[in-house]
DNA sequence: GTCCGCAAACGGTCAGTAGC
DNA sequence: GCTACTGACCGTTTGCGGAC
């Protein structure tokens, strides 16, 4: 059976295809009762707009580009799960409007801004999603440049404003660490996110910040940046659970470096909970079934992936960035206990 | 003033035609 | 038979104009 079209609507209900097209996106210059019996034919003929055809006549695509990163770091990993997370979030804020979604999957930086060229050169898109804001991202200079609507997962060090959505790492890294100094820990660590990314930056000022307020000096030595990824987690419980002065609490990025943390405490027989305290950085859920459970500052994925695809059509009807920038604060889950057993809590 | 039709326009593709 | 060119076509939007 042939495709619907205005023209075939045209047929079916005997107006012209101006008058279709005008009922189909409710133009109040056709009668009430015109729109309705040009709106019923459609819906029953199946009718769904072509792009092609929009895209012909607008010179615009109705197509959002969601780039995916999909990294070699994370090879037999877990990480990139949350991605169908967003997918469906920004799915779910777009439904009901004209636009789709196309994903592309991006490798590294230099990919990702090849991929936006092509985007932008090619038309494949009117507006592009993407995460991992970087400091002096050239992703953001080059969609400001081009005048290209974009809203980003996470916020950047661009003097120009732009749309975002983003978790408060740097309220979420001072609560936990402000949190494990008020239960008596001294020595806290922090596995976080490779150092090029803005979020990194806002975790290692937010840690700093509340050791400073607490009287604890910051000791570079605590900090293990990586990929944000289980091996890392694992990496890096190992370094410093070696450390001669090691920490009794660490704080991870994600739920992959908690998960990577839990391997390598169980590699070293190091009982978490009883010999060291794990918060973790939570957007999944999945945190509560780990074991030991640990407490993890929740941001609800759903949500704000939602915001992105709602921020992304506020950005294509050229809605001013201030009106859509959003930072959400955390919300603590508390899982075990995050006192080690007395006498453990190790001290500068 | 309301309601509707007409026709042009967009960019790429492909069939048809002319010339060699 | 090959190449170069022309024009119709695709689906949709939209400005303009005509009928009532």
């Amino acid at each position: 059976m042939a495709r619907a079209t205005i023209k075939s609507i045209a047929k079916k209900t005997g107006y012209s295809v101006g008058t279709v097209s005008n009922a189909l996106r409710g133009a109040p210059s056709v009668k009430r009762e015109t729109r309705e019996e040009i709106q019923n034919a459609a819906s029953e003929l199946g009718y769904r707009v072509n792009l092609d055809g929009l895209k012909l006549r607008t010179n615009k695509s109705y197509r959002i580009a969601v780039l995916v990163s999909v990294s070699d770091n994370a090879a037999d990993e877990w990480e990139g799960v949350e991605f169908t997370r967003i997918l469906a979030g920004i799915s779910d804020a777009v439904q009901g409007s004209r636009y789709q979604l196309s994903v592309f999957s991006i490798r590294d930086g230099d990919a990702a801004l090849r991929t936006l060229h092509t985007i932008v050169q090619e038309g494949l898109a009117d507006g592009v999603i993407f995460s991992g804001t970087r400091v002096n991202d050239q992703r953001i200079a080059y969609l400001q440049d081009k005048g290209f609507p974009f809203v980003t997962y996470g916020m950047s060090d661009s003097v120009e404003p732009h749309p975002y959505v983003d978790l408060d790492s740097q309220a979420a890294a001072f609560d936990a660490t402000a949190r494990l100094l008020a239960l008596g820990h001294k020595r806290i660590a922090l596995i976080n996110p490779p150092d090029d990314l803005i979020y990194a930056h806002q975790r290692r000022q937010g840690y700093s910040d509340a050791l400073s307020a607490g009287g604890i000096e910051f000791d570079p030595a605590l900090v293990f940046p990586g990929p944000t990824t289980a091996k890392t987690g694992q990496r890096a419980f190992a370094a410093l659970m070696r450390m001669r002065n090691r920490p009794s609490a660490i704080i991870c990025a994600n739920e992959a470096m908690t998960l990577g943390a839990l391997s390598g405490a169980a590699d070293m027989g190091v009982q978490v909970g009883r010999d060291v305290v794990l918060i973790s950085n939570d957007d999944l859920k999945l945190s509560q079934y780990f074991v030991p459970p640990p407490s993890t500052y929740y941001l609800p994925i759903g949500e704000t992936s939602r915001l992105l695809g709602e921020f992304m059509l506020k950005a294509l009807d050229g809605v001013d960035p201030s009106e859509t920038q959003k930072k959400i604060r955390a919300t603590l889950i508390e899982r075990q206990p995050d006192t080690p057993a007395p006498g453990t809590a190790q001290t500068n």
